[in-house]
Formats: structure tokens, sequence, C-alpha cells
RNA sequence: GUCCCCAUCGUCUAACGGUUAGGACACCACCCUUUCAAGGUGGAAAUACGGGUUCGAUUCCCGUUGGGGAUGCCA
């Protein structure tokens, strides 16, 4: 492995998106070609035709851009090795199944998959092995060509060695595999609508497509000794291997969508960011040191190697994901936040001053279903509105940047996905008065007394010669609560329900600062006409 | 059924024969505090079980148990 170039290669099949699993492989095998300077290679494993879809190749190739992980050689961008949709590589295929028909390394098998299922299940209720038992290979040659030449429907199957050998090779991450080609059968090359398979092709490619290491979910495992089978037969010099265990649901099953969102795609729209996803995916799995959690693509580029790749099959933990997106959003700073957030307010149409209360109410009351669903109305928000409100936005943001900007920390530490801001804030972007939480009302505004302390505060936040600043108005709240004799948790949480429509809420005194003296003063009479 | 693979706190993991078994998420307590967060401090929490090998095993070997994968004209 010392002198050849590292090449590595991601070979999704698009029969869906881009799910956690396989964004995990795709990151291994890109840290591992960017900390060699060797290249990525992207090959579409479309040969099922049954279950592969040209927008699943879209949807995946999007989803790795987002997540940033580029490819040196596939799809849209080329290479010296294409092309690299296997359904443009048949003339291939062909071509290297006469090669093996020359060599005698194969032979046509005219069993049909109900005489196949009818023989497995004899077998397996006989004990014996449910693998092929070869009666195909028995046709002499003469017969077998009559039969083809007839018409006749035929897989191609490869001969494995009737003397039985021990196939072993060493893999990167468990070690020397080793198994006997008595536990193998004479496995399907090619079906009999003349479609390669799966383990054709993928030999067949990696091999032609030069091929360094080969770094792919563990369920390939079983599948090596035969590709090296294949190798052999065809001549080829096998990869390097590094199988990668799989990752699996919160109840130690296999990753399913029944445990939440498994599509990158999800996270997208939840507001994860790609550097976060990144960092979680590259620690599911592999570790930096004894230590290191939080650390950017270049880091992982750097160190990443196959000998720090755990055996052990890894449950994914959306919780520690949110946390560690909690973590980039904090460090993201205010125009990298507002640019990633954007597309959210976008979706509900919100900009500084013009949100009715009704809208905010939608807002608020949708907020837990979307951040459930991972979706807003099952469509992604950066696509949803029209350009003449994503113009008023922009203009908006880069009109107020001060206040945007301001807006920034006070809800950055707050959430874990994007998709929660909206619903937090809403009541900054309202013009007037904000809706009220039931609740919040209860407990904050109906006490007696209520209705007393926020005239009081009116009154006092009523006049321009007090200056409209965090500092002074909260010395000035402060001094009112100890005029009126009330706790200032009383006061303070009265006036939070009265402005922010909530007994939670960002903090006070920078939301005033936010929301301005006029719409206060609108706010507290509002909350007046309902306290006790 | 057969074959292959795996096994450290609830979860992700560190340790590559000698550590009070470390870190992170989650959890609990306290501090900070106008709510919620964030932050700080502390706490509880693991080597699946049984045999070996060794002066000494999380670490090496065997078995058991548990889990995963393969056994497809899926990939």
């Amino acid at each position: 492995m010392s002198d050849q170039p590292v090449r590595v290669r991601f070979a999704p099949s698009p029969t869906g998106n881009l799910h956690i699993g396989g964004a995990r492989t795709a990151l291994y095998n890109w840290a591992f070609a960017r900390a060699h300077a060797g290249s990525l290679i992207l090959r579409i494993e479309d040969t099922d035709p049954e279950r592969s879809q040209a927008a699943h190749t879209q949807q995946i190739l999007d989803a790795l851009r987002w997540l940033g992980l580029n490819w040196d050689e596939g799809p849209e961008v080329g290479g010296d090795f294409g092309p690299y949709m296997q359904s443009q590589r048949q003339d291939i295929y062909r071509r290297e199944l006469e090669r093996l028909k020359q060599q005698e390394a194969v032979y046509p098998c005219f069993c049909t998959p109900e005489q196949r299922e009818m023989q497995r299940r004899e077998a397996l209720t006989a004990h014996r092995p449910a693998g092929y038992d070869r009666r195909c290979r028995q046709i002499p040659a003469q017969q077998a060509r009559e039969r083809l030449a007839g018409g006749e429907a035929h897989t191609w199957r490869l001969k494995l060695p009737l003397m039985p050998r021990t196939l072993s090779f060493e893999d990167a991450v468990f070690g020397v595999v080793e198994v006997s080609t008595e536990q193998l059968d004479d496995f399907i090359l090619v079906r009999s609508d003349g479609s390669p398979t799966y383990n054709f092709v993928a030999c067949v490619d990696d091999a032609l497509m030069r091929i360094s290491h080969v770094i792919r979910g563990d369920d390939h495992l079983s599948n090596t000794p035969k590709q090296l089978l294949l190798y052999e037969a065809l001549g080829y010099t096998p990869p390097r291997f590094a199988h990668l265990s799989m990752i699996l649901g919160s109840d130690g099953r296999r990753l399913s969508k029944r445990q939440g969102a498994t599509a990158v795609q999800s996270y997208r729209h939840l507001g994860v960011l790609p550097a976060a996803l990144l960092n979680y995916l590259a620690l599911l799995g592999w570790s930096l040191d004894d230590h290191t959690t939080l650390f950017d693509a270049a880091t992982l580029t750097q160190h990443f190697s196959l000998a720090r790749i755990s055996k052990n099959p890894a449950v994914f933990d959306p919780q520690k994901l949110l946390w560690m997106n909690q973590a980039y959003l904090k460090k993201l700073g205010a125009a990298d936040f507002l640019a990633a957030w954007q597309p959210y307010l976008l979706f509900d149409g919100m900009w500084r001053g013009h949100l009715s209360a009704k809208q905010a109410q939608i807002i608020i009351s949708q907020d837990a279903e979307r951040v459930q669903k991972g979706l807003f109305d099952g469509r992604p928000p950066l696509t949803a509105s029209p350009t003449t409100i994503q113009d008023a936005i922009c203009a908006d943001i880069e009109a107020h940047t001060h206040w945007y900007h301001a807006v920034y920390p006070l809800i950055s530490e707050r959430i874990q996905l994007l998709a929660e801001a909206n619903a937090k804030t809403a009541y900054l972007f309202c013009a007037g008065t904000v809706p009220f939480d039931e609740a919040s009302v209860e407990k904050c505004l109906r006490p007696v007394g209520t209705k007393a302390l926020l005239a009081a505060a009116e009154q006092l936040l009523t006049p321009t010669s007090l200056s409209w600043q965090h500092a002074s108005l909260e010395e000035a709240l402060r001094a009112l609560s100890t005029t009126l004799d009330v706790k200032p948790r009383r006061l303070f949480q009265a006036l939070r329900v009265a402005v922010c429509g909530n007994m939670v809420s960002p903090p006070l005194f920078e939301s005033l600062v936010l929301i301005g003296r006029s719409p206060t003063l609108e706010r507290l009479r509002a909350a007046g006409d309902l306290a006790g």
C-alpha cells in the first residue's frame, strides 16, 4: 500500500436518501483520501433497475456537497476512469464477463428463481447448506451451448474451486479474516436479464478505477471473500479493505426510520449545521484521541487514520448531535448565524416589525410539531418563499444589521436547532402586541396587584427622558421594584409575560431594547387588561 | 441451521500486560441568576459471564451468553 496513490471510493446505490450510515462511510472515505493526499471517487451503483432512481442520485450528491464532502472523480466532475454511473458501464461488464467465459471461469445456470427458492427450502429442511448446489455446472458444454443458442433464460455463475481452500485477507479495522470456500457457493455474476450483480460490478469497478482502499459498511465483510475469488479470476490485484461497523438505533437494532430521522436531509432541514453533523459523524466509530470532542474538518483530515476506527457497532444518539449543534451555533458568530437562519425567517415571512400577533401565535403553536417532524410543512425551508419576501428580508437584515446582530446572542445559546429559532424570537418581530401564553398569564399576570405594577411600569417607561438602553432600563425598573416594595422577580416576570407573551423567554432587558419603547408600552397596556 | 464478526459507564469512546479504568452526551446536586438557557463546581455510573496464560489481565487464549452480518437473479 506504500507507494501506490491512495484512491478510495464512496459507492452509494440510489435507492433512497443519503442516510446517517452512508454519510459516515462517505465521510471516512473522504477524510482518508484527504489525509493521504489521495483521491475520492464517487460511483453510483445503480445496477438494480428496479430500485434505482435518478432523483435519489441527485439528492445524494446534494447531501454530500452540503456536508462539504467533495469528490475528485465522479458524476458532475468527471475523471479518467469513468463513466461513474454503473448503468453506463454495461459494455465494460459485458467485456469482463466475456473474458471469464473464455477462461471457462463461469458457467450458465438455467435454474429459475422459483426453482432456486424450492432448492433452498429443501436444503434447509435437510440441514444442508442453502447455497447453490452447482447442478448446472454439470451440464455438458455442448448441451449448454445449445440451450443458450435456443435463447433459454440463464444467469452466469462463477466457478468456485472444487477443492476447499481457505481465503484470508487483512482488514484494516477487523484484522485477519478467514473463511473457507466451502462456505461459499457459485454466486451469480450476471442476472437472466443480462444485468450484472453487485459483487461483480464492485470488483470490476474497484479494480478498473484503481481503488487502493475499499472503505465500506460492515455488511460487506462476508462478501469480501467472494470478491477476492473474483479478483483472482479476473487477474486483478485486490485493494486493501476496511470495514466499518454498523450504526444502530437506540434499541440496539439496525438504524431505522422508526427511531426518528435517519436522512441527512432531515437534519439539514431541522437546522443542523453541516460542520456539526460532520463532527458528530466523525466520532461515531472513530476517535481523535482520548479527550477531543469538538474539531473541524481540517483537523479531521489532518489526523484521520484507519487504525483508530472502532470495531464496535455504534448507537446513533440524536441528543449528542443536538448538543454538538448548539455548540457550533454558539461559535458561529452573528453574520454566519444570520445567513443560516435566514431561510427559516423566510419560510415564516418573519422580519423586523412585520409580524402580527396572530402570525406569531401560529408560528409558536406549530413549533413543537415542526421540530419533531424535522420539516416545515414537509418542505425544506430553503425553497419555500417567493423572491419578493426573500428580498424584503435580506434588505431588512441589511438595513438593521445592528438589531439582528443583537438578537443573535439572545437566541443562539437557547436553541439546538435553527428550526427552533422562529418560535422563540417571534415576539421580537411583532409589530405591536404579542400572543399570550395562557399558563404564563395565569401565573404571572392574574395575581392581584399586577395591573398596578404594569401601570406603574408603563408610567415609568413613557418619558423619553429615560434612555432606552439596557443599563438605564434595568436601573429604573429595579428602583421601581424597591419603590413598590415587590420582589424584583415578581415585577420582572410580570413584565416578561407582558412583553414576550411567555414566562420563559430570552433576557428581559435585552428584549426591551430590541422591541423598542412604543411597542413595549402598547404591550404593557394590553397585558394590563388581562391582569388582576 | 451453517459460516463470519463484535462485546469498557444508559450512549459515543480512551486504554494497545502494570492507570485511583480517562474524556464527552445524558442524568443528579450545588453555584451564578429576573425566567429559560449558557457557564462553573461536584456526584452517581462500565471492563457481559466462566475458565485458562502470566508475578500481574479491560488488554492474550478457550468456552458460554448476548448482539450484528452473510447465506438473494438487493446493495
